[in-house]
RNA sequence: GCCGGGUUAGCUCAGUGGUAGAGCAGCGGUUUUGUAAACCGUUGGUCGGGAGUUCAAAUCUCUCACCCGGCACCA
């Protein structure tokens, strides 16, 4: 006998060997019926499955939360057999369930279109109609390999001798459609429900190899009810408007073409914003320390050969020869360090000097892939607030844990209080001594374990000259983007030939840290213009009020407005266009502009202001004098309010 | 870079082999306006570039560039 224990508390025996079907049934014809899966210990199960030993078990609807993953695998095994059926002669590889739905990769002569999504969906509808039961058989690997092999499915062969020796190949049944598959699943294809739609198909290599087959993938979600997948629809709706390129655009900010692909064109708007944002960095990192520094763009070659950018990133770095006769090819920077460690070689260092901390907005180029780009978020031309902190091996840990520090303070400045840290260490393309990378992980893990933060292990993602800690952040349609970062290297000062003198009149090699906060500053445009649909706070927004006018009696007054707010340092422009003011409402809060100051015959006589702020309805009237006040009171950022506070 | 989908007026988009369109914007007028689109008139296109098929190409084919969605890459 096994005994059991119920959520409720409730502990019972039975048959050792009894499939948790046979238990819902014992308990309940209704709850055998609504059960779609159980969980032992909290470990999702078949309802087939033999109970072999005590513990907990519970029951799950197809509405429990923990269903939805089954409802989605269970979906993506509809999907196979509905293209199978569609287009004999598909290999089926692998179909997991993945953050918002699932997918189903496809190996096919013509590749899918969204076209084919109607077909589809509707073969995926009769399959689910039908109802089959999933019923799961345990094969012996060589038979496994031998049906799939005779099927044709030559990828389903690769995943079985992937499989290791000591586990099961496990083969679910759907009817006569079959899948190896690890599961669980529900206990029928009718489960899945009709809340299901196939999103996009995209290309997708065999493995995750760039050098294997180009596979056809084909995305969808499905979710318990129809009304959630509504929701989730809409709220990707909602999230095409937060787009940072179309805000860009609407509010004016920076545009690309085709002549400058990856490169930002700034418009003044957004330009500002960029000055706003490198003059608080400037501020944050000179109270931390550090001095500003700037390294030429183009620098001979050799030197790049010396710190091994060369030989890690050739077809990834602009080259440049000025004259075809010209025998010195010169490199546009893909980063500041070697020009920073040439700063740091110029005259003799003393071991008082350490820490030496070097920062830059070094502007670096680098020749990404074209299928890479992707608006600000990913670019060829991009600013760094970088900074290289020349440092003993001792000093490792406090250097890294102060950096740490400084990277979280500066995203929580921004309203970024959510952010993913990631533990990076050696790659297999790498410089340096295996006894090196021991020690440099070894103290950046130890600055990491200081902080106290969550983290995650980023296996073999390092930088080819050291460890690092990435700082990850989400933009509004979920996507990761990567930000801030500390890496260690114990390797690049020394080839390019740095050192100091110790105490003991030695000269040594220092650590090199590299630090970037924003990481790159076009990048973290793009995220704050998404994480606030463009509605940016009075701080940060370029232009954060327009003086609009109801009629041209008002002029003589609002030019005087817009002049006080500007000899103030405020950020204003006037609209006295002959429009009406509805008209003008509507297009500044689409540009999304802060703060509307309207003005008209009645505000010209009293030299009040009546002020709408962007996203609400209605308006107050203030006198011009507390208006202005209150605007510059708010437009402070928040290390100067830290600041003035503090004084 | 790879797979798929795109590129038509400043913007959003219609136009499947037979004379390039709409709305908004712009411009010219009228209107002097009270918190998310006043009214009338009007300019504007090598249909992304190049080549081909055809009596005829925005439309079919090839090619290049760029953009979008993924994959791979990301010092």
């Amino acid at each position: 006998m096994v005994a059991l224990t119920f959520p409720d508390g409730a502990r019972r025996e039975y048959p050792k060997g009894s499939t948790g079907l046979d238990i819902a049934k014992k308990i309940s014809p209704s709850l055998a019926k609504r059960t779609v899966a159980m969980a032992l210990d909290g470990v999702l199960a078949d309802l087939s499955d033999p109970i072999e030993r005590d513990g907990k078990i519970e029951f799950l609807t197809r509405e429990d939360p923990r269903a939805l993953e089954l409802i989605r695998h269970d979906a993506a095994h509809v999907l196979a057999e509905a293209v199978q059926t569609l287009w004999p002669g598909t290999q089926v590889t692998i179909g997991p369930v993945i953050e918002n739905g699932f997918y189903y990769d496809f190996f096919r002569n013509q590749p899918f279109t969204p076209e084919d999504f109607e077909a589809i969906e509707k073969k995926m509808r009769e399959i689910i109609a039908r109802d089959k039961a999933f019923t799961k058989e345990v094969w012996p690997r060589e038979e496994a390999k031998r049906v799939f092999r005779d099927k044709g499915e030559l990828f389903k062969v690769e995943l079985i001798d992937a499989i290791p020796e000591d586990q099961e190949i496990k083969i679910y049944k759907q009817g006569d459609w079959f899948d190896l598959c690890r599961g669980p699943h529900m206990n029928s294809t009718g489960k899945v429900g009709n809340a299901f739609k196939l999103m996009k198909v995209a290309g997708a290599y065999w493995r995750g190899d760039s050098n294997r087959e180009m596979l056809s993938r084909i995305y969808g979600t499905a979710f318990a009810k129809q009304e959630e997948l509504d929701a989730y629809l809409k709220q990707i709706e909602e999230a095409e408007k937060r787009d940072h390129r179309r805000l860009g655009r609407e509010m004016d900010l920076f545009h690309f073409q085709e002549e400058a692909p990856g490169s930002v064109f700034w418009h003044p708007k957004g330009w500002t914003l960029y000055q706003i944002l490198e003059g608080y960095i400037r501020r944050r990192q000179a109270a931390a320390g550090y001095v500003e520094v700037n390294s030429p763009q183009l620098m001979d070659s050799s030197l790049w050969v010396a710190s091994g950018h060369m030989a890690t990133f050739r077809d990834n770095m602009f080259l440049t020869q000025p004259r075809e006769d010209d025998e010195r090819t010169f490199i546009v920077k893909p980063m500041n360090c070697p020009g920073h460690i040439q700063i740091f070689k110029n005259g003799l260092k003393s071991y008082r000097d350490l820490p030496f901390k070097l920062a830059e907005f070094g502007k670096v180029h680098r020749f990404e892939p074209s299928g890479a780009l992707h608006g600000l978020m990913r670019v060829r031309a991009f600013t760094q607030d970088d900074a290289h902190v020349f440092i003993t091996e001792g000093q490792i840990a406090a250097e890294a844990l102060a950096m740490n520090n400084l990277i979280l303070s500066i995203y929580q400045d921004f309203g970024f209080a959510d952010v993913t840290i990631k533990f990076s260490d050696r790659p297999d393309k790498r410089i340096g001594e295996d006894a090196v990378w021991d020690r440099s992980e070894a103290a950046l893990m130890r600055a990491l374990k200081t902080s106290g933060r969550a983290w995650t292990l980023n296996k073999g993602e390092g930088a080819f000259y050291g460890p690092k800690l990435e700082y990850v952040l989400r933009d509004a349609i979920g996507r990761d983007w990567q930000c801030g970062t500390v890496q260690v290297d114990l390797n690049m000062p020394g080839r390019l030939g740095a050192f100091y003198i110790d105490e003991h009149s030695n000269k040594v090699t220092p650590v090199m840290l590299h630090r970037a906060m924003f990481g790159s500053l076009e990048r973290f445009i793009g995220i704050l213009i998404e994480h606030h649909g463009g509605h940016l706070p009075l701080w940060l927004s370029p232009l954060q009020g327009v003086v609009a006018t109801i009629t041209d009696d008002a002029d003589a007054y609002a030019r005087e407005v817009i002049d006080a707010a500007l000899q103030l340092g405020l950020r204003v422009e006037g609209d006295l266009r002959n429009e009406k003011i509805n008209y003008k409402v509507r297009e500044h809060s689409l540009a999304k502009v802060p703060a509307l100051l309207v003005v008209g015959r009645k505000e010209a006589a009293d030299r009040t202001v009546s002020i709408r702020r962007l996203g609400k309805d209605g308006q107050s009237v203030l006198a011009l004098d507390a208006l202005l006040r209150s605007l510059l009171e708010e437009a402070v950022p928040p290390d100067m309010r830290r600041m003035n506070q503090a004084a």
